[in-house]
DNA sequence: AGCACGCCGACT
DNA sequence: GTCGGCGTGCTC
């Protein structure tokens, strides 16, 4: 293992401890067989690592540490381009994080792995081996082996083929499930494929131990499961189709596309076209640049991004279209699809999410990575940012003021920024899009930092829908889910043959459960949060960390069996309007719950679209993108719902969903009307909504943001901290970190609030503190975050830095 | 993540 | 007296 002289290679590791470590090259391969942006095995203790080359650098001759060297390349051509490896060394700066923590959340987990097989084909027969046996050959024997490699002659697998991993387990159907009360690993297993999706066979052995296998055969011969290939199949849709690497046509949508469905016709409006060709300049500069596009809802941004993304790939470079959500990213890929003579022949077109299975995220990886293809296609989600994509002409953030852009479990990063990295490494074009854009977005606009391009009229010429408020009482105990008024509204819309939506943010049957005996709310042992009731799941159930219980079972306080269920969710608002309204009218519901079945969205999306139910009701999955010429009525069961969180945000995204809610009604050739239930018709951010006032809303806003000091106007940092419930040290370890960070946070300029416990203070069996920073820049914010670090250098608590929070809880 | 070391309970 | 449970500590 002795190091030899010559330079070094700085290799970031892509499991624990993710440190960056230094090899010397081995010599028994030519030091050209390795390169920045490649995979390596690397001998760590006593064992074998896979990391990335990150960079050479001389040997330091001051080092305290034994030099080991690379064991074996595991890539002839670079995995990630120059541009991905700023982005992962960019986020660890600001994140005070590892580089490789970063790029093992960027890299697929196939790639990850380190249990692979290396195949020799030298004179006689292919011999192959773990690559772990490597490391105990000879170096005469590496040498032959180095010449085969350099020769081609040598390939890389992965190894460790469980056959359990061949086949996954998903749901054939939606609960209750015909199972006795009694089958409890049954119900067990149903529920844990409901709550995480399909699972291979190996996953849910280790899940739920080893009466698994028995288990999932005797599901699978009832037909409450099914089995499916792994490597065919894809979690997020198995009717969606993939295009992807394979180059196969497009099947037809599923749903229906913003655009005319016959493509032919694809022209732009005047007004569309007024807004296409000043950003098609811009497009055209090859200068990065980003661009607000501030389109009403129905204005027909869509059109304005696949003109360009058309005109981009003509010129021979990628497009990335993002939309925050998978729904909405596969909706906007359909939009592509209608328009295929739009897009130039050779166009490859990608999928890419964070919900397809890690074979689908390996092979799109690799199908990138092949140098001299021709430009992509790439649609998706946050996550497709990070993939090794290289010459990039545009790339659109369509609802770019929407949370889920911003990535906070995990692997945590700000698709925005993220974007206009790139951008501004390729000299690409971004576009963010929104009919209710981020409040920092627009005063960036209004600043003059981003050009602002506006549509404000509907395509057609339809007019937007009347908003009015409907008051809600506070006795509102009656069995009529909505108030008198929104049900005489939707009776009428349904009488005429027209169809509503019905939004209301949050899912399940009741929010509570009260019980009627010991007077307590039901709670979840590891979070301290009222489990939600679900009557289809015939559960109790924790939304913040999915832990569920039996429902009925006594009570764990006092073991009654009456319970309160109270409030309302979606599940109960479907079950009450199917009550009222006339037999066969049909009520769909669209959330969570409903579509977590594979393809379940597009179904129920798809039933609504061919009139098989006059209502749909869901959260706010409903409120975004879709489009429903029949809708004509939208009702917002519960708009204060958001409107009293703890977030400095919440008046701005109450805003904006009721804004995007609104936008579903009165989008064919009949007028709109949407209705807005609020128990506080007083509050001013109805007054924006009911004009649809964008910009009103946003002087209102901007001028409180700078009044109470909030951001533009000052950077926020959030530093969650969190340990082990059981603890009992944890609390007074927080307080001292607290009180060594106050004093530096002065020297700092920072100001510093906490620690507190988090909003959310237990959650899945850990306590949670935070600290929230201000200050005028992010480097002093960072610094004080180094500092935490550095009090925390025993780990004995979990810190995490959150750069200008968005989920405050 | 692996893979060691190390310090306590039930077996030949 | 050993085998082996998994806490905790380290890795160029």
């Amino acid at each position: 293992m002795s190091a030899s002289f010559g330079p070094v290679a700085r290799v970031a590791l892509l499991s624990p401890h993710f440190a960056a470590l230094s090899y010397a090259l081995p010599g028994y391969l030519p030091d050209g067989a390795f390169f920045v942006g490649q995979r390596v095995a690397v001998p760590l203790s006593k064992g074998l690592r896979v990391g990335l080359i990150t960079a050479f650098a001389e040997r330091d001759a001051g080092a305290e540490y034994a030099l080991k060297s690379v064991l074996w390349p595991l890539d002839r051509e670079r995995l990630l381009p120059e541009a991905c490896l700023e982005i992962a060394v960019e986020l660890a700066r600001r994140q005070g994080d590892q580089v490789g923590r970063i790029l093992a959340g960027m890299l697929p987990a196939g790639l990850r792995a380190s249990q692979m097989r290396i195949r020799f084909f030298g004179q006689g027969r292919p011999c192959e081996k773990r690559l772990k046996d490597l490391a105990a050959l000879s170096v005469e024997e590496l040498a032959d082996l180095g010449r085969l490699w350099t020769a081609g002659r040598v390939d890389i697998r992965r190894s460790g083929k469980n056959p359990l991993d061949a086949e996954v387990c998903l749901l054939a159907s939606d609960p209750p499930w015909p199972v006795r009360p009694a089958a409890l690993a049954q119900s067990a297993m149903l529920e844990y494929l409901l709550e995480h999706g399909p699972r291979t066979r190996r996953k849910l052995g280790e899940a739920l131990g080893p009466g698994a296998p028995a288990t999932i055969a005797t599901l699978a011969r009832r037909g409450l499961v099914l089995l499916r290939p792994a490597d065919a199949f894809e979690p997020e849709s198995l009717n969606a189709g993939q295009d992807d690497a394979a180059g196969t046509p497009p099947p037809a949508p599923a749903f229906p596309a913003i655009l005319e469905d016959d493509g032919a016709a694809f022209v732009l409006t005047p007004e569309q076209r007024a807004v296409f060709t000043p950003l098609s300049d811009a497009l055209k500069s090859d200068k990065a640049e980003t661009r607000l596009l501030y389109g009403i809802t129905g204005s027909g941004k869509t059109a304005v991004y696949l003109e360009l993304a058309r005109e981009c790939l003509s010129l021979g470079k990628s497009v990335l279209l993002l939309a925050p959500e998978v729904a909405l990213a596969m909706k906007l890929r359909a939009d592509a699809n209608v328009l295929p003579q739009t897009l130039i022949p050779e166009t490859r077109r990608l999928l890419f999410h964070g919900y397809q299975s890690p074979n689908a995220r390996e092979a799109a990886f690799r199908a990138l990575c092949v140098k001299d293809t021709g430009p992509w296609l790439v649609t998706g989600t946050r996550s497709a940012l990070l993939l090794p994509l290289s010459n990039i002409g545009l790339i659109v953030l369509d609802e770019e003021h929407d949370a889920s852009f911003k990535q906070d479990e995990g692997l945590t990063y700000q698709a925005k920024e993220v974007a206009w990295f790139r951008a501004g490494r390729e000299g690409a074009l971004l576009l963010l899009g929104s009919a209710t854009p981020d409040v920092k977005s627009f005063y960036a606009a209004r600043q003059g930092l981003i050009p602002l391009h506006t549509l404000d009229r509907r395509v057609g010429g339809g007019a937007l829908p009347t908003v009015e408020l409907v008051p809600l009482s506070k006795e509102s105990g009656s069995d009529v889910p909505l108030a008198p008024e929104s049900m005489a509204a939707l009776q009428d819309a349904v009488s005429r043959g027209e169809q509503a939506v019905i939004l209301l943010n949050r899912r399940g049957y009741a929010p509570l459960m009260y019980c009627l005996s010991c007077n307590a709310v039901t709670k979840c042992p590891d979070c301290d949060i009222a489990l939600a009731y679900h009557k289809g799941r015939e559960r109790l159930v924790c939304h913040y960390c999915g832990w569920s219980t039996p429902y009925p079972s006594p009570c764990s306080g006092c073991g009654s069996l009456r319970f309160l269920p109270m409030g309302e969710g979606t599940e109960k608002l479907e079950e009450g309007l199917g009550a009222h309204l006339p037999p066969g009218t049909g009520v769909l519901r669209l959330d969570r719950d409903s579509t977590r079945r594979t393809g379940r969205m597009e179904e129920i999306l798809s039933a609504f679209a061919r009139k098989e139910a006059s209502v749909l009701v869901g959260t706010q999955m409903l409120s975004k993108g879709h489009h429903f010429p029949d809708v004509t009525l939208a009702i917002v069961a519960d708009a204060d719902l958001g409107l009293n969180l703890p977030d400095y945000r919440a008046a701005e995204r109450t805003f904006q969903l009721l804004v995007q809610s609104a936008g579903r009604a009165g989008r064919g050739l009949k007028p709109g009307r949407v209705l807005i239930q609020t128990r506080d018709p007083g509050h001013y951010c109805w007054r924006y909504v009911k004009n649809a006032d964008y910009q009103g809303f946003f002087e209102r806003e901007i001028a409180l943001r700078r009044q109470r000091g909030y951001p533009p106007f000052v950077r926020l940092a959030l530093i969650r901290i969190s340990h082990d419930m059981r603890r009992d040290n944890g609390p007074e370890a927080v307080m001292a970190l607290g009180a060594s960070l106050r004093k530096t946070a002065g020297t700092l300029g920072v100001t510093l609030l906490g620690p507190a416990p988090a909003p959310l203070p237990f959650l899945k069996g850990r306590r949670r503190w935070h600290c929230l920073l201000k200050g005028t820049d992010w480097p002093p914010l960072r610094a004080l975050y180094a500092e935490a670090q550095r009090l925390n250098a025993n780990g004995f608590l979990r810190l995490g830095l959150d750069l200008d929070p968005v989920n405050m809880l």
